[in-house]
DNA sequence: CGCAGGATTGATATCAATCAATAACGGTGG
DNA sequence: CCACCGTTATTGATTGATATCAATCCTGCG
């Protein structure tokens, strides 16, 4: 549980490899400057690994560079409720360093690599550069764009549905930061974390998914499960898909 | 539906009400002035009308002076899930602005006054007050918190829970911005929206919120909800309230 | 081989949705 | 002032969806 290990930095900002996928916006000279004294450092987690806790105050900032992961919120007698999940390009601890305090946690759910800032610093960057500002609050906006979704899904969507839209939702993210190429996976959750997701036991989870797989749209095999068709997914749930505008990261 | 009327502009900056109420964080003679000529000026709407609609793009930013208001998404074939409610001094249309596209529709519950400006002016506002830019950061990162409790409560309370949830929240919203002086109704919403918001059935919800009623914990009479004891409501919701620092505003 | 975590399944119990009325209330026109 | 009407709230009966319980089955791994 929570086995983490600190990692001296290894990758220039410059040099960043998230640069390279074409789901993310391109930065100026002067923003790569500015993020290389921003970031103070590399960390690396393993798969299961508790990250943030909820009620902490962490004095850091988060990019992630690889990996997956999840946010949580738990009830006091321990019922849980994933609330998004987390990968590349995307950036954690945004409210613990806002508002002081998290109000979730966030667990690994492969081995990840992180990019760590100072939440001291954050305020410089407000004003050292507007853009990445800017490009701060995208992200935040995005983020409540994606609750804002699954909070429809969880609210008003049947369970097929809810599903349908789960694994198209994460396929396409997936996809946007370069997995999935070749019928890879989609993401190394258990049944529990789709659960905990939708909002549904783990019975009928599995009895829902059990569905999908019958109608040959996804096929869950071991530990992993796969897409056949995100277009059908889609329809199921009603969705409309995610937006395919270029976005920022820091 | 949908009737509104645009006035001029009325309220200066310096007097605006708003910072009149402690639970928000003061500002600077610099950032109130950036803010005067920020403001385009104010719009007010009647109760029922729709101010932003899914899908749409628009060109403006409103920040709240006074009534109530709902975000909310629906499905293709009507279901309909609200999202949170809008009550004065919180910002709408950051969605809109930042993402080019609103992904969910706001109506108003009361009449409302409402503070305009436009998004073209945005980017302007995070190089000239870098202060300002985080604010607008900070109410982001507070709108997902909130979203991220809706979505614990939809996926994992018990329709009792929920609405315990729900009213405890709305109740102590209402009384930061200065509602509830002495036993004043809660919100003029329905029922219709008590269920939207819980993704429970309309019936439903009457009979949960019928049981919260017999245990003296609400009353609901007429269009309205008074509360009788919110910590009794806090205390079946398993939940902490809402976190009393001061906060920004725009 | 035996174990542990995860997936699967069938039976049963609950919760919540739906259906179908009815009641209460606010506003309107006569 | 009263009859009428539309909206909202309320209620009981029934159906359906999802939770819970209790096994059993895999599969990867030491």
């Amino acid at each position: 549980m929570s086995q983490t290990t600190a990692l001296k930095q290894q990758i220039a900002c410059k040099n960043c490899p998230l640069r390279k996928l074409d789901c993310f916006r391109e930065m100026s000279p002067d923003e790569v400057d500015f993020m290389s004294d921003f970031k103070s450092g590399e960390f690396s987690a393993q798969a299961g690994a508790t990250l943030l806790v909820e009620g902490s105050n962490s004095p850091h900032l988060y990019t992630v560079l690889e990996g997956w992961g999840f946010r949580y919120k738990s009830l006091p007698d321990g019922r849980r409720q994933i609330l998004n999940f987390i990968l590349p390009g995307d950036l954690i601890g945004l409210q613990g360093s806002l508002l002081n305090e998290m109000a979730h946690s966030i667990e690994t759910l492969s081995d990840m690599v992180l990019c760590v800032f100072e939440r001291d610093g954050l305020f410089d960057l407000f004003k050292s550069s507007p853009s990445l500002g800017y490009d701060i609050t995208w992200l935040a906006a995005r983020e409540e764009q994606m609750l804002d979704e699954h909070l429809l899904s969880v609210g008003r969507r049947t369970a097929i549905e809810r599903a349908a839209y789960l694994i198209s939702f994460l396929s396409q993210r997936a996809r946007r930061v370069g997995h999935l190429e070749d019928q890879q996976p989609l993401i190394p959750f258990t049944q529990t974390h789709v659960s905990d997701t939708l909002g549904l036991s783990l019975v009928h989870t599995n009895k829902t998914l059990k569905k999908l797989q019958d109608r040959k749209l996804i096929r869950w095999s071991g530990k992993s499960c796969y897409v056949l068709d995100e277009e059908k997914l889609m329809a199921i749930a009603g969705w409309e898909g995610l937006p395919d505008s270029r976005r920022p990261f820091l």
